[in-house]
RNA sequence: CGGGGCGUGGCGCAGCCCGGUAGCGCGCCUGCUUUGGGAGCAGGAGGUCGCCGGUUCGAAUCCGGCCGCCCCGACCA
């Protein structure tokens, strides 16, 4: 299995959906280990997507009102152990600076697992009065946390994020700023990544160490577990009071703030590869794909190559006044179908062929990384009709990558009642990633479904995820006070 | 942290049981011929066999300890 068979492709999907994703990340060269326990590099063509993804976001922050500022990597020891749910829910993988300038130091420092505590402790600093409200910052930084077990993207030590965090006069205007970011990762998500999530509220069990609320995006990844893609929190009053986060109000009392914070990370890559790849590899969309289109000019002798060069070169040159993100791959010592196999494993999302065929007859060879049903791959297309129709025909590609994924996640979806954790555990053996059950609120009854199934509640599903026919029964037996999805998760 | 697997040129592996000249494929370099789905031939470079210690005339191989990586589980907004 090791001989030149294997080395053609990756392990498929359905034989080891975890070799395949390790496989698919390194050979679309996405990222690689380090010689640090548990931290990735990120390599050009996974933080070029990373990047777009930056971009999106950031445009969708400054929109909604909110700035970008900087709070320091360390953060003093005490700080954490500030807010008596934060530090039990961070401190066991915490790394910790001890020792510096050549002397221990006499206050640890931890190396930030996430920033609520030093922005908090800030923002005390500059809000006197409702005046000085909301603040609205979002800072793009690394964190660490000590994890036992890491994942490529997935659960690195070290990852790459943002995390908006906020602060309200009211209550109401706090979760309001939660659910709207909750809104903006949904769009996100969904628009840029043809990953379309359910959203809706943590249970008690599963939210955030020292939130009040948790709100989440939960993804179904094709092996039918769900990913946790981001998450917003309406933090109350808790870190407001241990930082001294306190402003006078209209009506001259005064009175502690109201937080939110809100973050997605890198994950994000590991969730669009294991939404859209294939057993070929990495499926990257359009609008994220660092590069969209990727000119092949194929030529034996020299006269052809040049013929060929020069076609590549005026395409390259038309996309790009287009707008389309297009590189011509020139390598001479690389036989064509070589350069076909490397950029599908990257996946790059359409690549356009010109050989001297083509050249004769002013065309271009028009391939797709994914095709539609019925659809054919390779098409022949006159050169300037292929460059005019290419925003067109990615934004289409883009358009239906979303669809599968939904279909995906609605294939992989039941509904209606489940009676017994049995059963629910039969359904996810079954091939159902999210099931949709009622569920009294009782906290026994999640424990007993963990160990019985694996499975946790993902969400409470918004208004929107909910069933038609509100489920009555309550999966640990009796009566549902709420309908939730259950997973296993990653 | 529990269980399993694995550390040998850049990558993937064989050799280890049974101690004795370190091997194969891919990749890399040079040359020539090639280029429409992973090119061919010829020549070449590259390894203190994860680390430390022990046994032995002699250790990739046997013994002890340590370190690291991957997978499953536990843990993990």
């Amino acid at each position: 299995m090791t001989g030149p068979a294997r080395r053609k492709g990756l392990t498929p999907r359905s034989e080891d959906f975890s070799a395949w994703y390790n496989e698919a990340v390194q050979q679309a060269e996405l990222a690689d280990y380090s010689p640090v326990r548990g931290s990735m590099v990120i390599r050009p063509w996974g933080y070029g997507i990373w990047e777009n993804m930056q971009r999106a976001l950031d445009d969708m922050f400054k929109a909604t009102g909110h700035s970008n500022a900087y709070f320091p990597l360390l953060i003093p020891m005490s700080f954490i152990e500030r807010e008596k749910e934060h530090v039990e829910g961070f401190k066991p993988e915490l790394a910790v600076v001890t020792h510096a300038g050549g002397k221990d130091l006499e206050e640890p420092y931890v190396i930030r697992p996430t920033s609520e505590t030093i922005i908090y402790s800030m923002y005390a600093k500059w809000v006197q009065s409702y005046r000085d409200l909301p603040i609205l910052l979002n800072q793009w930084a690394n964190v660490m946390r000590w994890e036992l077990r890491t994942r490529l993207f997935l659960r690195t030590a070290e990852f790459l994020w943002q995390e908006g965090h906020t602060a309200h006069a009211t209550e109401a205007e706090a979760d309001e700023e939660a659910l709207r970011m909750l809104g903006v990762y949904r769009s996100f998500m969904e628009d840029w990544m043809g990953m379309p999530p359910l959203t809706g509220a943590k249970s008690e069990s599963e939210k955030f160490a020292g939130a009040v609320r948790s709100y989440a995006c939960e993804a179904l990844m094709q092996d039918g577990r769900a990913l946790q893609a981001g998450t917003s929190h309406m933090l109350g009053q808790n870190f407001a009071r241990q930082f001294g986060l306190t402003f006078q109000s209209e009506q001259g009392r005064e009175e502690y703030a109201w937080n939110t914070s809100w973050g997605v990370s890198t994950r994000l890559v590991g969730g669009l590869v294991m939404t859209h790849g294939d057993d070929v590899g990495v499926v990257v969309p359009p609008r994220l794909a660092p590069t969209q289109v990727i000119v092949v000019p194929i030529g034996r002798s020299d006269e052809q190559w040049a013929a060929v060069r020069e076609a590549a070169e005026r395409v390259v040159g038309g996309l790009g006044d287009a707008g389309v993100r297009v590189e011509a791959d020139t390598r001479r010592h690389l036989s064509p179908g070589a350069k076909f196999f490397e950029w599908e494993r990257k996946g790059v999302p359409v690549r356009v062929e010109i050989g001297p065929r083509d050249v004769a007859r002013g065309e271009v060879v028009v391939v797709r990384r994914v095709t539609a049903p019925g659809e054919e791959r390779k098409e022949g297309v006159g050169e300037g009709r292929a460059v005019a129709g290419m925003p067109a025909r990615l934004e289409a590609l883009q358009g239906r990558l979303l669809e599968a994924a939904r279909a995906r996640r609605e294939a992989g979806t039941h509904r209606g009642e489940v009676s017994s954790i049995e059963e629910l555990g039969a359904l996810l053996d079954g091939g159902a990633g999210f099931v949709h059950s009622g569920w009294s609120g009782d906290p026994a009854v999640e424990e007993r479904v963990k160990e019985a199934t694996r499975a946790t509640i993902r969400v409470i599903p918004g208004e929107e995820f909910r069933s038609a026919a509100a489920p009555e029964r309550c999966v640990g037996g009796g009566k549902a006070r709420m309908e939730v999805v259950w997973a296993r998760a990653y």
